[in-house]
Parts: structure tokens; sequence; C-alpha cells
DNA sequence: TATGAATGAGGCTTCATTCAT
DNA sequence: CATGAATGAAGCCTCATTCAT
């Protein structure tokens, strides 16, 4: 993947049309620009990581069973990418930040990078309103909750692939489980807001 | 900030002489490249953070203290970027980690990063051993533990800057450090590895 | 030709491009340096050069004559270039003798040049051996030999372009035929090797 | 020494003044601009050049001493010069002929190097002439004579220069020196002039 | 529909020259 | 006199995009 090894700026359309097997000229026939084919990528990245939640989600019971394949799901997402063949294309995750960051928030492409990550964090919310009704999660508020969980993943992704060599997925996978889980539920609520 | 704003790739160099109100060419005499421009805001960028991070250190007592400060330096870290006149300049620590990415182990840069990242879970790690020895924690492997607190700050640094209209800096922070201590101080330990 | 008339350096791609009536990029997709057209440049003249020699040549019969026959072509060339609306183009000799100096022996320009001027000199020895076998000529060692005239008719050529105001080119080819050939077919052998 | 190095264009204000152990500053104290201080150089270049030949002429009696002398002195110039430390300095002189021919004749450059040029072969011609009085040379144009030996000698410095490793100089100029006299000696005079 | 040759705007970098000290 | 920091003009090269085929 061009831009996942290269990032947007140099990421080359004739790489593109390359790795597609078409011919340069033939990529403007699908994509108006170099960054509609971007805003596209973003897209079906978010896509597919949902559909895979959804399916992951329709599986489990309670809501803790459905946090912790959450949590799971995200390392065996991460490890999945980075062992198959298409392991080059998982620093995309980063370049989509990374522009998101950039762009200014009136285009397109960070639109759609918003719309990505929101789409993320309201997988969570349901799951947290359940944990709130059942009394296992004390009622704090679902979407900074949910934010925390979202974000604290993608950092976590973010260094585990930069020092990949030095740590192994599984035991971080399982310190990530433990914090979490026992971080949410025994949260004591918001009663230090006044700090 | 140049490198900010548009990323290293976007970020032209006579941006840069003309923000530090110079000449093109003067930007050359302390610099052998854009490249090298980009090395040494990383380096001033960590050195400054991990400055900070040791004052507010020498100020905690127990492990716990400690622990909350840092959590709560990373929020206000981010806080004063976005306020001052230099909030523009924020986000380079993700440009940091896009280019960390993208750019191959064997560079320069790359290696310029990653000894800052490296750095910055370092910091954690005496804390977390306090904390085992005084028994507050579980036998964790003390570097992933700090890997996950480092990391997760990192995406929620993230997550934040992309939504800060509509999540309040003040109470995500306090969202976070009530899951991330109440985690810690609650895990378990390792028992699960067989999973 | 933009090389002839500014040398290497001064001789924009801009301009030959325009020379060429083509844009400033097309020329990148012929050569993929400024420094890769000079090389083809230069092997382009040696070519020609040869080729003109090589025809020549086919019509001599005696050494005598063949030897005539390449001093006279050396000026013919000379001459028509200067005469033609190529005529500004001729310089280019000096400037490839020029960049072959100042190339390092390693570089790819050195390289071509040198087997271009080594290739003029292997056009004089088999005719100089000839004239050895006839006994029309000394045994001196013919490498020598050949370089000598070679390099002699590059000097006049460099040296009657820069005063050919002053010398009419028909009388310079008498002089300096009457002097190689005399000089040639006289020349006693090496038995003052000892001086 | 910069400029035979590197070529005007390419030897840099910067590594003039170091090498001279001045600052850069200071250069422009001696020097309007650099095409100033390559004309001084072209200048000594000469000036060194004919100071030697004067001392040499006057050891000379014959017109055929005197010739050979010339002859021998060019290679010995020339075996100096590569074998000293300025030896790298030697390829000056093919930096002058390409600038003279690239520069705009009405260039005080192209004047200089003219001037350098035509002096060389006024060197020779009263000893041309004193051969011609004596009978010992046939009443040939003394300055195409002198142009003849004068370029001949250039172009051999030349090619020498690019093939030293392949040739002998002293067997270099013993060559020389055989079909130079021979030639000249030996050469009947412009008959031949209606050809 | 597919192509890839042609294009030129744009950016990094070099370096002769200036000038305040 | 000597200096070298500052400068900006200038040039090589890249690459997204176009368009004739």
């Amino acid at each position: 993947m061009v831009f996942a090894r290269n990032g947007l700026e140099r990421g080359k359309i004739a790489d593109i049309a390359n790795e597609a097997g078409i011919g340069k000229g033939t990529v403007y026939e699908y994509f108006s620009s170099k960054e509609d084919i971007f805003i596209a990528l973003v897209e079906g990245f978010f896509t597919e990581m949902f559909h895979d939640m959804d399916a992951l989600l329709a599986m489990g019971e309670t809501p803790v069973e459905k946090i912790t394949s959450l949590i799971e799901y995200s390392f065996k997402f991460l490890e999945e990418y980075l062992d198959s063949e298409e392991g080059e294309s998982w620093p995309i995750i980063m370049e989509i930040f990374s522009q998101a960051i950039r762009a200014d928030a009136s285009t397109e492409m960070h639109q759609a990078i918003i719309r990505g990550v929101r789409a993320g964090v309201a997988v969570f919310e349901p799951i947290l309103q359940d944990g709130v009704k059942a009394s296992i999660l004390k009622p704090f508020d679902i979407d900074y909750f949910a934010l925390v969980v979202f974000a604290a993943l993608d950092g976590l992704a973010l260094h585990y692939y930069l020092q990949r060599e030095r740590f192994d997925i599984k035991e971080l996978m399982i310190t990530t489980r433990e914090i979490f889980l026992n971080g949410m539920l025994t949260a004591t609520g918001r009663k230090e807001l006044q700090s």
C-alpha cells in the first residue's frame, strides 16, 4: 500500500497505478485527484474495521465480555495486519490521523476521518450504556469513557508498531486488558470533578 | 510552527525562514537540510517534555502521587500548548509519530524519534518499580505496564485534539485518571498468560 | 547547442528543453539527469566522428594516403561544423575534454570520454602498423605515434577555433599536413631514448 | 588549486578563501568578483610560462637547439606540475581554454586568454624566423608554423594528462620531438596550396 | 475505456556577494 | 583591513494532472 509506506505526500500516483496493475491515466477514471483516492482509502479502512467489530460484538453476551472482545479484537486486528502480506499497509492508520491533524477542518478529507473516528467511539457507547444499566459500571459520562478506551487502543497500536521488536503482542494485550477492564469496573464515578 | 501546521513534506523552507524572520538561505547556516531541521525539532520536543516531567516527579512522594502527576501533566502539557500562541504547534507530536512510521528504521530521523519514545516510557518505569516494591502494584512486567500508560496518553492526546470541540479537557482528564489509576492498582497480575 | 555555448554547468535544462521545443519536465522522460544528457552527447559525438572516419579510411589505399586523409578529415570536420548552423555546437569537443579533466575518474562521464578518446587513438593504430610493415615508417611505438597525431590535431582544432579570425583553415591544414607527414616519414626511431 | 580541481563554475569562493587561509569576505578586498580572480590566475599562468621559456631560450644557440628546448620544456613543465604538490593544479590550462571557448569574445576574460595564447605563439616566431634566414627551414608562413607547434603541444599535454597511466612521459616527449623536428626540417613549403 | 507522454508549477538547495562589526 | 553571517537569485528535479490517441 503506497500511502501506508510513504505517506500521502510521498506516495506517488505512478506507484499506485503500478501496484494496481493499471496505467497512470486510468487512475483518474476512478478518482478525481490524489486526495480523492486517500479519502476512499480512509472510508474503506473504517468500513472494514466496523464491519469486523459488529460481527464480533454479536457474539458476546454481557457487557464485560463485549468490552473484552473489543480490546482483544484491537490487538488481533493489528496482529493480523502485521503478519499478512498486507503488513506493510498497517501504518495507514497513523497516516490517517496525521492527515486529519494537518488538514483544514473544512476539507472533505478531515470530515471523512472525523466521521470514522466518531463511528469508532460510537461502537463502544451502547456497550457501556448496558454496563451502566446493569450497574456494572459507575455512571460516568459514557462518551468520555468510550473516547478513553478507543483512544488508548490507538496509542497502543502506534507504540507497539514502533517498538514491535521489543514487545510481545500477546503479553501486551493481556496487560492492556487487565488495566482497562479493572480500571473501568472499579472507577468510582466523577465525584472528583472539583479538583 | 510550519511543520506542525503542514507536516514535514508540506512545510516549506521558505515559510520556516519567513516565520523566523530570516532569509531562506540563512536557514542553511544552521541546518543542513529540511530533515535536519525536523530532527532538531524532535529532539527539542522530547527534551522539553522530559525536563518538565522530571521537575514534576520531584514533587510527588508516593508512587500513586507520581503516577497521578504524570497523567495530569500530560493533559496540562496538552492544554497549555493549545491555549498558548504556540497552540498551532501542538500537532507536531503526531507529525513526529507519523514520520517515525514512514521513515526507514535506519534513518537518523527514525533513530531520534525512537530514542525519544523510549525515554518517555523510561520515565514511568522507576515509578512503577517503586509501586511494585511497595506492594501497591502487582508484579506485572514493568516495561509493558509503562508502555500501556505512555501509549494510552498519546492516543488520548491525539483524539482529544481531533474532537476538542466536543470534549472538555478537564473532564477527560478525570475520566482517564480514574480508569488508569484504578486499573493499575487493581490489575491482578499475569496469571492469564495462558489464554 | 546549449552545452557547447555555455558549458555543462552553465547550460540550463530549461534552455535545452526550449531549444528542443519541449517542456522542461519532458527532458526527464529521456534522460535521468543533466549529467546523463551530457554523457549521451559525448557518445553521440564520438560515434559520429568515428563513423565518418571509417568511411574515409575505406577510400584510401596506402598508409600515406590514409594518414593524409585523416589529417584532412580533421580539418574538414572542423570546417563543416563551423560553417553550418551547427557551428555553435563545435566547442562541445573542448567542453568534453574540460569535463574529462574535472570529473573524478570513477564517474560514468569520465569513463565515457576516455572510451571515446581511446577509440580515436585506435583509429590511427592499424594504419601506422601498415606503414611500419611497409617500411614506410620507422618502428616507433605505434601507440605513442598515434597519440601524438591525434592529440596534436585536437590542439590545433582548439587553437584554430580561438583565433579563427586570424588564420585561414585551408592554409593551416596544409602546414599541418606538411609537418606531420614529413615528420612521421622521416622520424628515425627511438635510438635517442637515452637522452 | 580550486579552479583547476573543479573548474571555474564549481570552484567556490569559500574554498579559495579557505585554501588561502583568509576569510571569505577578504577575498573581495583583492578581487572584485569570481571572474576577476580567474583572470588574475590566467595572467599569472601565462606570465610564469613565458618567464620560464625566455630563460630557456637564452641558453640555446641555433634555431634547432631552441626548438628542441621548447618542446622539451613543454614536457618538463607538465611533468613538474604533475609531480609536485601543485600537481592538482595542472588542469588549469584546460580550464583556461575551456573558458576561452565559452566566454563571449568581448569579455575581459576572453581577451586575457587570447592575449596569453598569442604571446605563446609569439615565442616561437623569432626562432622560426631565424631558422628560415639560416635556410634551415623552408619559407613557410612563420605564424602558421608557430601555431601548429604550439597547438600540438597543448593537445599533447591534454591527452597525456587524460591517459597518464598508460603512457610514459619521457618516451612521449621523444616521439613528439622526433616527429616535430623532422617534420619542420623537411617540410617543403607551400607549393601544394592549390589543393 | 485505457493509456502514458508531455507538462510546468513548485520546492530544496547552492553560493557569489554584501555589509555591519 | 578582515571577517563571516545573512541573503536571495537561480537552477535542478519531482510529480500530479492533462489529453490525444
